[in-house]
Formats: structure tokens, C-alpha cells, sequence
DNA sequence: GTCTATAACTCGATAGAC
DNA sequence: GTCTATCGAGTTATAGAC
């Protein structure tokens, strides 16, 4: 007879424990000790199932970004209008982030300590293409539905807005006096304020 | 004979290695060793000067923060008229990120690991006043000046298109393909782009 | 104040019983 | 597969000579 994998088998207990612990923690600060009583487990089994603390980090990096960034380079790349693309960048975004508040964070120190390595792993060699994002604002401007823009500014300015409150979020409830909640709510907002402050950017003189 | 207080005194090496290495590897990454080699001297000297790792280092995120501030806070808080202000804002802040690529990193990870602590030592009590921009957005949208906007969605805005470029720096430039000193000369350029990007949303439709 | 030497401790990793 | 016990490398911190 063969065994049901089930969501609590000792190895989804120890991917669900080192989750929280290296993306509150970062690969430096979490340990290994603190994954073993999180998962309610002792330290020898971690290594059992997962060589050692890197490899278990590098699991759970490559399982993270992989949940997070297909549909959203789908968007990103598709044929879309600008009008669409955009608003559903922005939402699928947030939607991901809303879910996984961390993340975010967690992403950017990698990013920073690794920065080839992190890449490889996730993009294996290919880049993002941002060829027909140029195309389309080329177009768009030389019907006058926009003013001419730099892809590069633009690319920016969008990831910016939708990524930074996230990675800042302790400091924006301070600044502004909001709870989890409220900014939940409005992290909600964004998803159409973003899109419309942007287009109308993109119209306006 | 008063001794003369220089630059290159040890308390002042000290605080010199310990800046570049907290600030590029942040509390847990950095070795008191690695700071030592820095400096030029020998660990048990760090002990002699700062108690501990620990009080080393909140030397110098108050240090850092208190240097990066006072200036951005009074710009911000300033009557200037908001096509002044800002394009002020962005350019003092992008200014102040160039100068110090590190610190963008740096200081978000201490929003998120501390934040209590944090916003104690740099605000001490109380934090940025946001009144008098909620005043002059309201009149400037009274006048038809601008369309109405949210406050608070506005200045996440101003804040991430500033910020967020530093922190996700090594992505973006995977992504667009360019070198430190491109990425120094687009950070120039966006010191006019993002006020200007900015302004066009406020005013267009 | 500055150094060398080393104590005290943290933490990842392994050995070996069950 | 899972546990207890422990090793050993790496680090912070201190003792004590100069």
C-alpha cells in the first residue's frame, strides 16, 4: 500500500517552519533551532531531510519565487493594451504581496547578497523581456494617446509603488497611525489607485 | 597641551570600519573581526571603545539616520508650494541616497526587525508632521489646480519612486542591463522625472 | 590605549542508539 | 525516521601584560 503524502508528513512540517523563520529572518539571522521547535522537531532531522542550512534555504527561495512571479511576468509580457495591463499588473502584484507580506522583503535582501546566484535561480539565464512593453508606449505615444515616456523611468516607477509600501509597511503605519487592517485596506485601494495615478501621468502634460 | 581630536583617531576609524560593515551586511552578516581588519586594529579594542557588538551598532544607525533626516524632514514639512516642494524632496532625498547606496537596505531592515525600538531612537516621540501637505493639496484642489488626491497614497508614491530603485538596484539593473555609473546617471535623471511624473498625475485626469 | 591570549558561548553539523 | 548527546568551527567578550 502506498503512502498518502499528507500536508503534515515531517518534510511539510519543516518547509512550513523554515518558510516563516527565513523570511522574517533572512538566511543570516534565522536558526536552525528555532526551524526545529517551529516545525516540533529537533535540530538532526532538519539536516536528515535537507543536507544543511543552505540547501534548505535555497529550497525554499526557489520554491517562493516560483509561486510568485509566473503570472505576473505573464501579464507583464502579454499583448494587453496598456489600459488592461497595467491595472492587472498592479493587482496581481498586490494580490501576491497581500498574501505573503513578507516576501517582498525577503526578496530584496537576497537580491542584494546574491545577487547572480538569486537571478540564476530564478530566471535561469533569460530575463524578463521588456521589448513589447517598448513597443507599446512607442505606439501609444506616436498616436498621442500619451506623451512619450521612458520604459525604463516607467518600469520603475510601477514596481516602485506597488513593491516599496510592503517593504515599508512598519513605517508608513507609523507615519500615517493605521493598523494591519487599515492597511490592508488600503494596499486594496492601490491596486486601481496606482493604475489611474499612472495613466493619468501618462496623458498629462 | 589639549590634545587635538582628528579624523583618524581610533574611536573615529572604529566608526568608520563599523558604518561600512553594518551597513552592507547588517547586524547579523557583520563580524567584529571584519570590523577590527577595517579599522586596523584588533577586536578587543572595539570592546574597549563600544561595550558591544550591540551598542556598536546602534551607534551607528542613529548616527546614520540622524544625518540623513533633518533635512528631507524639513523640506517636507516646509510651506513651500507644491511645485517646489516636490521636486526639493525628491531631489534632496535621491542626493542623499547616492551619496550613501547602502543605507536605503539598511534602514528598511531595521524598520521591519525593530520597529518600536527604531522609530524611538530617530523620531524620539514624535513623528513627521504630514498637516501641512494634507492643507495644501486641499487648497490646491479648492483652486482646480489639481484634482483631488489622497494624501497618504501621494506621498507612498513620492516615497517609493525615491526609494525603492536603491533597494532592488541589482535587479533592476539585471532587468535593463546597465553598470553603477548608468545607474548613478538614471537616478540623476529620475531627481527631475519623478516630480514631473508626479505633477502630470496630480493635474491630468 | 593597545596588544595577545583565551575564556565563554552560539550554532551548524554528525554519531550512534532506538 | 526520529531521537539524545556531543563535537567543532566560528564569534563575541574578557583577562591581563605592556
Amino acid at each position: 500500500m502506498v503512502k498518502i503524502k499528507t500536508d503534515t508528513s515531517t518534510e511539510e512540517k519543516i518547509l512550513t517552519a523554515a518558510r516563516k523563520v527565513f523570511i522574517t529572518n533572512g538566511l543570516a539571522g534565522a536558526r536552525m533551532q528555532e526551524i526545529a521547535n517551529e516545525a516540533g522537531i529537533n535540530k538532526a532531522l532538519l539536516h536528515y531531510y535537507f543536507r544543511s542550512k543552505d540547501k534548505l534555504f535555497e529550497t525554499i527561495l526557489v520554491e517562493t519565487m516560483q509561486s510568485f512571479l509566473p503570472r505576473v511576468n505573464a501579464i507583464f509580457t502579454s499583448d494587453l493594451p496598456l489600459e488592461e495591463k497595467i491595472p492587472a499588473f498592479c493587482s496581481e502584484y498586490i494580490d501576491k504581496m497581500l498574501a505573503n507580506p513578507f516576501i517582498p522583503l525577503f526578496v530584496v535582501n537576497e537580491i542584494n547578497n546574491q545577487p547572480d546566484d538569486f537571478f540564476k535561480k530564478i530566471w535561469g539565464g533569460k530575463k524578463p523581456d521588456v521589448s513589447i512593453l517598448v513597443k507599446q508606449l512607442d505606439a501609444a505615444a506616436n498616436e498621442k494617446k500619451i506623451r512619450p515616456v521612458s520604459p525604463v523611468q516607467l518600469i520603475m516607477n510601477i514596481m516602485s509603488m506597488c513593491v516599496f509600501p510592503f517593504v515599508a509597511k512598519p513605517m508608513f503605519q507609523r507615519v500615517i497611525g493605521i493598523s494591519d487592517k487599515q492597511f490592508r485596506l488600503l494596499m486594496e485601494e492601490r491596486k486601481k489607485d496606482i493604475p489611474s495615478f499612472i495613466m493619468a501621468a501618462l496623458r498629462g502634460s
